[in-house]
DNA sequence: ATATCGGTTTGATATATGTCAAAATCCGTG
DNA sequence: CACGGATTTTGACATATATCAAACCGATAT
């Protein structure tokens, strides 16, 4: 089993799917630490198209994923589909829905998956207990703003080889991140599923990944990627149309 | 002055700003309304332009927008800038610096303006102590994460003139919700502006807004807006190209 | 090994939106 | 009230990406 090493940016601890030992813990002491271990009973698993929640749903709980990865998406009453992230191992899913109760995006597993199921009740209290996770659980929120914010930089002003570069260098760090190589790794995910992400049709982005294949920026072979030239795959993030 | 009936939407109150009045406020008891009350002490004005923060200044507060508009954008390295959202009355800002400690956008305010602060490490402790203050928190920030999938829908998938729909009935909303007309109302902001949010050029936006008063959805007078048909407008929304 | 099916790549062409430019309009200031 | 700079509108044209179509590839099942 692979197990991540270290996390750049922690998220919450699972203790009870010994999380704690794959996502560094926030700073609590073990009284806490316990208690945020008899936080989280449940462990689920999905295989790739399993929805773990979907839009409408009732909200009850955040969601921690110990194993595999998600996206997440909404849609459009025409049918028509955003994907709004692709969530690994350590991410906290489904703050969309305290605001009204109610989930406001489907979250649908790419592979096989487990997550921690964090009763959202429970660990409110337990955060009016403890200031640290309290901070921690308000961060996590933040950084999630703070994504959406990059998302929307993104889509909204970048051309498609930019969307497409933002795409692997964040990949890029988060592998990283976990311990894994930040240059060769698998997509988890479709071309499709790029494209409904980035705003942009499977065929741009296929002919996207060709072109940096052409200039030597990656290698790509269906979902196998590797990274050649990180510099430059940076540069061409940077090197806006306008 | 103009004086807001009843929002929607309520936010956080801002007692010492009197706008206890203003916002809804959240459910709370009289000392805990007193409480709140001794928790923001400044009010600060700005006028058209004026920073209320920059990308990189420390954080250490939330603002409530007690008069007047604000936009927040991020910028690309290039220079280009994307706008994440306008803000105006009641509205809460600022929630995107809690993950690093420091603003990762700018906020810019439109026209005259007045914030009341809400210096964050009060709040957090205020919130322990008042559960029902520290679910109103949470739905704030998860509020947030919502809009931020609803402007990724639209710009990632919807052609320019669902964009400008969906951005029309928007203010439409918040403005009806603010107990001012819902069809009649002074845009704050240009086409540049509007364009930046949307991820248009002006021009397109302008030729959108055309369009719009030529096929008698609304009549538009450089900044001024009147709403002819709400319900063409809402299916201009829906009627998606893909 | 072969067939099948979904996913991917590539090509040809269409189109929405961007770009550049000029005219029109608005608004604050002298 | 007129001036001047900023903003908005409109037009002509360019281009990035979408669309449509076909070939290709890789995994899974027969």
């Amino acid at each position: 089993m692979q197990r991540p090493v270290l996390y750049a940016r922690p998220n919450l601890a699972c203790s009870s799917c010994n999380l704690a030992e794959l996502c560094l813990p926030v700073d609590l002491n073990a009284a806490e630490m316990r208690k945020l271990d008899e936080l989280s009973h449940s462990k689920r698993s999905f295989t790739r198209g399993d929805y773990l929640y979907r839009c409408g749903d009732k909200f009850q709980s955040l969601y921690a994923i110990h194993s595999g990865s998600f996206k997440t998406q909404v849609l459009h009453e025409d049918g028509h589909e955003q994907v709004t992230g692709f969530q690994m191992v350590g991410e906290i899913i489904g703050m969309d829905a305290i605001s009204s109760d109610k989930h406001t995006c489907d979250a649908v597993a790419m592979e096989n998956s487990e997550v921690c199921e964090l009763p959202f009740s429970k660990l409110e209290a337990l955060s009016r207990e403890i200031p640290n996770l309290q901070r921690h659980l308000h961060k996590i929120m933040s950084r999630e703003i703070v994504r959406d914010q990059g998302i929307m930089l993104l889509l909204g002003s970048m051309r498609a080889e930019q969307r497409l570069a933002a795409f692997l260098l964040n990949l890029s760090q988060r592998f990283a991140a976990r311990g894994l190589s930040p240059t060769k790794f698998q997509l988890r995910m479709s071309r499709h599923e790029i494209g409904r992400y980035l705003g942009l049709q499977l065929e741009t982005v296929s002919r996207t990944f060709s072109h940096f294949q052409d200039d030597g920026l990656i290698s790509v072979r269906v979902r196998s990627i590797e990274i050649l030239d990180l510099q430059r795959l940076q540069a061409c993030l940077n090197n806006s149309r306008y």
